[in-house]
DNA sequence: GATGTTACTGATCATTTGATCAGGAATCAA
DNA sequence: TTGATTCCTGATCAAATGATCAGTAACATC
């Protein structure tokens, strides 16, 4: 036998690649007779024999007596939590009213801190190219009310949404700078007609192709 | 009663809350009986109320006769699959190689398909800051060792991995295109005496501020 | 008061599921 | 040849689990 001490064998692997499969699709780990039936096996008994095997190799770990009591132990998932994907934002409704919900994106630790005080937008237009933020990406964005200076925040100008780099000015005033040069700055004064609230900083984002 | 007609009360609440936190503790949904451990209840016919509930106010799924057969309808939770983020690449070495891992990113299948047979770099230098990736930015790679026009591709130059967008010249010569005008292409010619391998195309990116 | 809903206890039954026994076929090595 | 290992069928038993029935209590609404 060639096989490697902890190496599992062709069959062994497919076994193992089953319950991880299924546990990703189901968010369950298999029954012993789902692995049967998923790889057409007649008998229960073939399970348990690759499920023994598997354990001794160290590559599964089992709850005894428990119902799909069966752990991958080297487990390639994590639970992340979904965030919901903003559509229009508009000012004096609740930001995070189902009908704004567009969809869905799993949001790794390492993007986000604080999930439930953080959500995600789609960028439209290319006012901040300059920043690597292009149309179509989503930016995770941290509800806060306070920006600092430099920071990329997501503001309501009146009744719209915009992504701008926040620079404080003397006397009150507020400059919302973009990053394309073809766009020109702009600046909310304390005694303006128009209204800036800052919805929150920018703390990630996600592209795909 | 005050309560909506799909709102559940304060006790359901509890139970779907407790089915949530067990789902994402255990990556498995808890049995009828786990639930009455967990709350305290003596029968199991309690959490069978409430599941009941649960469900015409469309806040669960079931399956009916399966065992742990309980859903959240609005799970706030996927399992999505961590990947390896690549440190050096160096030709003529195994590019999953362990030493080679500099750490984990959970890649929601939003960002990536085919997880087997995909990879993810971190960025060095500002090459293709044209295209809005930036030094020190993710990008998710699909293994595969031809591209198309105009992909952005991950390439080997001899021993050197490079990310650059991807154009075929005539007689089989391959032009490799930075996006950031500071940086001329290269060109690799069929007759040279550079190798260039495609490694894989890009096919997300993540940052993070 | 009558009615309906929520929220349980306690018990029982049927099904699902895990565990185990007996054995057969194929492969490989000594 | 013998023995060890892998890989499977077929069958059976026991435990875990889902489903369901009967009944009690609290509470709100009409």
């Amino acid at each position: 036998m060639t096989t490697g001490i902890d190496r599992p064998t062709k069959r062994q692997k497919r076994v193992l690649d089953f319950i991880s499969d299924f546990q990703l699709e189901n968010g369950m780990p298999p029954t012993v007779r789902e692995i049967a039936a998923g790889l057409g096996f007649a008998s229960t008994n073939a399970v348990a024999g690759h499920l023994a095997a598997l354990r001794r190799k160290g590559l599964l770990d089992r709850a005894p007596g428990k119902s799909r009591g069966i752990k991958v132990t080297s487990d390639p998932t994590r639970r992340v939590r979904m965030m919901p994907v903003l559509g229009r934002i508009a000012a004096g409704r609740p930001i995070h009213a189902e009908e704004n919900v567009e969809d869905y994106v799993a949001a790794d630790p390492f993007l986000v801190r604080g999930f439930d005080d953080s959500f995600v937008l789609k960028v439209e237009g290319d006012s901040m190219s300059g920043d690597g933020i292009l149309p179509g990406d989503y930016i995770f964005v941290k509800r806060q009310s306070v920006a600092e200076r430099g920071q990329i925040v997501v503001a309501l100008i009146d009744d719209e949404a915009t992504i701008k780099r926040y620079v404080p000015l003397n006397g009150g005033a507020v400059r919302l700078e973009a990053s394309n040069p073809a766009y020109g700055p702009i600046d909310i004064f304390p005694e303006s007609d128009e209204n800036l609230e800052i919805l929150g900083v920018m703390t990630g984002l996600y592209r795909r192709i």
